[in-house]
DNA sequence: AGCACGCCGACT
DNA sequence: GTCGGCGTGCTC
């Protein structure tokens, strides 16, 4: 009998992302299955390329005479099992984006991150000969080879994506100066770092808390019963958590089910590590970023074979093959970095209720201060809520001051430290206690403006504002452009142009200088950019070699310093002012996650606020430890807005080279999303397209963006404009002469800078 | 993505 | 006339 495969081919193009039909040859019948990867002649050339098997069929739905064979079974090729299929065939319905994107996000890592990572062109002739060649090409008017030819002279070396792309030169053009040898294409890879293995220690059985008891039998009781749900875990900070999933994990592992237990990217709290490693032993395995491609896949391959039972990781861990998961745990739920910032653009959380749904299996979210989303859904009834209310360590909530920064002005206190946050710093180093201030900025001193005039230094690639560094340097965080600092404001020429508001850097010279004898250790971006510098500026803190720690966000998530009585938050508006309608969300939970850290051993801790805003709602239920309170006024605003989780908003984002192109797609795409809106529609239930405009961040690296929203109260109705937009685009891209424009889809999107 | 086909200007 | 670059269309 002669059967048929559907074929995915490994090109991330709109146009080739559909399935092809190929014959499979007979050594290979019997032996291929949905989900392996195969090499398959393509094109008129039949040139050979890799490509995934997502279905086998007996029914030949093409011209059979133009039906090619199955070349290959590419060896070692990873087979996907078909609930990954179906998992990626879900992602790519509900973010968008092409079916093979889906796939290799899906995918274990062998078959995907293998590839380029990044390739150049590069002129290979000296420059006489490139000049006299490029003489000669526009003799003969040859204008791609010009074009190409003057940038290179003039750049020494391109990406391979801006030549094909914004100068318009075809890969025909690049391999025909290549054969003249004129040009060369560079690839460069990325090579990790292995990770070195843990040793195991037998983890002491704890008693469990009543509390704690209780979520874990309920949780039991409905998956024996035949009922598998999602659950929101709202604990606070040191009632235990980590215990309750260790627990359940292990009744799980006992029960012949696998754990998927997913933790914030940076996150890898080391101790949380350390009590899975000593339950679980060699039957758990972890997946971080440090591990290689090679790494991964020997991971997946464990967990396929069922050597393994607990995987933990980023949310990219949920795509560990294993044969039958019982529970997806997700701690702290709330946390940005569960959702993907490439395409496609999905929500670990959503994504792990999917999952568990193919699987039957439950999904317990954990978090002290719960996203928007998940208390909303919980309330809805689709989530079922399970609470820690109580410390086991017994200590009590630290005490927080607000500070009204307005104020401290007006009684003539210009210094970035408040009076109480001084008097509070001084008693801490007389006590010999640790405390933590912590700025939501990095750099040294955010922005650099002119007081007369208002012009700010901006980057001239990517439209951000530059940050000035110790030095006299200003530096693009996004392309890392450098240039000197300005002494006179280029736009009026007047001497009063300075850094704005004080960064970490900034911070640590103004505390040492109040307080000579200090001993200060300074966490964020630029430090800890060096590996294994965040743990171990976190261990020398811990040890106590500092009497502050200085930092950005991240030194307030989850981390146990006992001898921390007090925290400062220097500018807790700062959050606050970002235009996003996620800002009083991400102040809230920052503020009670820095609250958290304060006085965590025996010690009562002390918290102060600093602020401009002391009455926003975000700021004093925080400092009321507030969690219900918070909610109720944030998701009003939601509700009354449109925003998620009340409604759902879909982004759309416009990559261009041209800044013209780009705007003028952007006004069609919006036209063509309007054919959804429906006038007759009541405006509680209509569609709403917010936009275009270009975006926050206009242009980084010499890419415009823009982008518009798509706001509806109907997640499906907004899938279904995605899908409309991406039709018309995919034909809009068939027309003559289309620059290269990108087109990209955040659903409920976490940062709308 | 990448290959072939066909159009159109340049040159023998 | 032909040669060869460059845009266009299609790929099971």
């Amino acid at each position: 009998m002669i059967k048929y495969a559907d074929v995915i081919i490994d090109i991330s193009h709109e146009k080739v992302d559909r399935a092809f039909q190929y014959r499979i040859p007979e050594r290979l019948l019997g032996k291929l299955e949905a989900g392996m990867c195969v090499t398959v002649p393509f094109g008129r050339g039949n040139t050979p390329r890799r490509g995934y098997v997502t279905d086998i069929t007996e029914k030949c739905t093409f011209d059979p005479c133009k039906i090619k064979e199955i070349q290959d079974l590419v060896p070692g090729g990873v087979g996907v099992e078909d609930f990954q299929i179906r998992l990626a065939g879900w992602i790519r319905r509900s973010y968008g984006g092409t079916m093979i994107q889906a796939l290799k996000t899906v995918l274990p890592a062998r078959n995907t991150v293998k590839k380029v990572e990044h390739k150049k062109v590069l002129l290979s002739l000296g420059r006489e000969e490139g000049i006299s060649l490029l003489g000669e090409c526009q003799r003969k008017k040859q204008a791609a080879r010009v074009r190409l030819l003057r940038e290179l002279l003039s750049e020494g070396e391109l990406p391979y994506e801006l030549v094909t792309g914004k100068l318009m030169v075809s890969p025909a053009v690049i391999r025909g100066l290549q054969g003249m040898g004129a040009v060369r294409v560079e690839v460069l890879q990325s090579f990790r770092n292995p990770v070195k293995r843990q040793q195991e220690v037998q983890e002491t059985e704890k008693t469990l808390s009543g509390e704690q008891q209780a979520a874990v039998e309920r949780v039991m009781k409905d998956y024996d019963g035949g009922d598998p749900g999602t659950y929101l875990l709202r604990g606070i900070t040191g009632s235990g958590k980590t215990e309750v999933y260790i627990r359940l994990a292990r009744e799980m592992v006992s029960r012949g089910r696998q754990v998927i237990v997913l933790i914030p990217e940076i996150a890898l709290t080391y101790q949380t590590l350390l009590r899975f490693y000593r339950s679980f032993g060699d039957r758990v395995s972890v997946l971080n970023s440090t591990l290689s491609a090679g790494e991964k896949y020997d991971q997946c391959e464990r967990a396929r074979g069922g050597e393994i039972d607990v995987i933990i990781g980023p949310r990219s861990a949920l795509f560990v093959p294993f044969p039958q998961v019982g529970l997806i745990l997700m701690d702290e739920e709330h946390e940005a970095s569960y959702k993907s910032e490439s395409t496609p653009k999905y929500h670990a959380r959503e994504t792990a209720v999917y999952l568990a749904s193919l699987h039957g299996a439950s999904v317990v979210l954990g978090s002290a201060t719960p996203s928007m989303e998940a208390s909303y859904r919980a309330r809805k009834g689709q989530y079922r809520q399970l609470f820690l209310t109580r410390r086991l360590t017994g200590g009590s909530l630290p005490r927080v001051y607000t500070v009204d920064l307005r104020e401290e002005l007006k009684q003539g206190n210009r210094s970035i430290f408040s009076r109480k946050l001084q008097e509070l710093l001084a008693d801490r180093l007389e006590k010999g206690q640790q405390s933590m201030l912590f700025i939501n900025r990095r750099g040294f001193a955010g922005f650099v403006s002119c007081r007369a005039c208002g012009y700010v230094m901006k980057c001239p690639h990517c439209d951000v504002s530059l940050s000035q560094h110790r030095g006299e340097r200003l530096v693009c965080h996004y392309c890392g452009y450098e240039t000197p600092n300005a002494r006179l404001c280029p736009e009026c020429g007047s001497g009063y142009i300075s850094g704005f508001r004080a960064g970490t850097q900034q911070i640590e010279e103004r505390l040492q200088a109040l307080f000579p004898a200090v001993r200060i250790l300074r966490m964020d971006a630029d430090t800890t950019r060096a590996k294994d510098s965040h743990q171990q500026i976190l261990a020398a803190f811990a040890a106590g070699e500092a009497d502050v720690l200085v930092g950005t966000q991240m030194i307030v998530k989850g981390h146990d310093f006992p001898n921390v009585t007090l925290v400062g938050v220097l500018a807790a508006d700062l959050s606050l002012s970002v235009g996003d309608y996620r800002a009083g969300e991400r102040t809230f939970q920052l503020l009670t996650q820095a609250a958290g850290r304060a006085g965590r051993g025996s010690e009562p801790g002390e918290v102060v606020v600093q602020t401009y805003q002391p009455e926003h709602y975000a700021i004093t239920h925080a400092a009321a430890q507030d969690y219900e309170g918070f909610y109720q006024e944030e998701i009003l605003y939601r509700e009354m807005m449109g925003y998620p989780p009340a409604a759902h908003m879909l982004a759309v984002q416009i990559y261009a080279a041209s800044e013209e192109a780009g705007g003028r797609l952007a006004a069609l795409l919006v036209r063509q999303a309007g054919e959804y809106v429906d006038p007759a529609q009541p405006l509680a239930r209509r569609t709403v397209i917010v936009g275009p405009a270009p975006a926050g961040i206009g242009k980084v690296n010499d890419i415009f963006r823009f982008v518009f929203y798509v706001k509806d109260r109907d997640y499906d109705r907004l899938i279904l404009v995605k899908d409309g937009l991406e039709a018309w685009m995919t034909q809009w891209q068939s027309g003559p002469r289309r620059p290269q424009i990108n087109l990209q889809f955040d659903f409920d999107p976490m940062n709308t800078l």
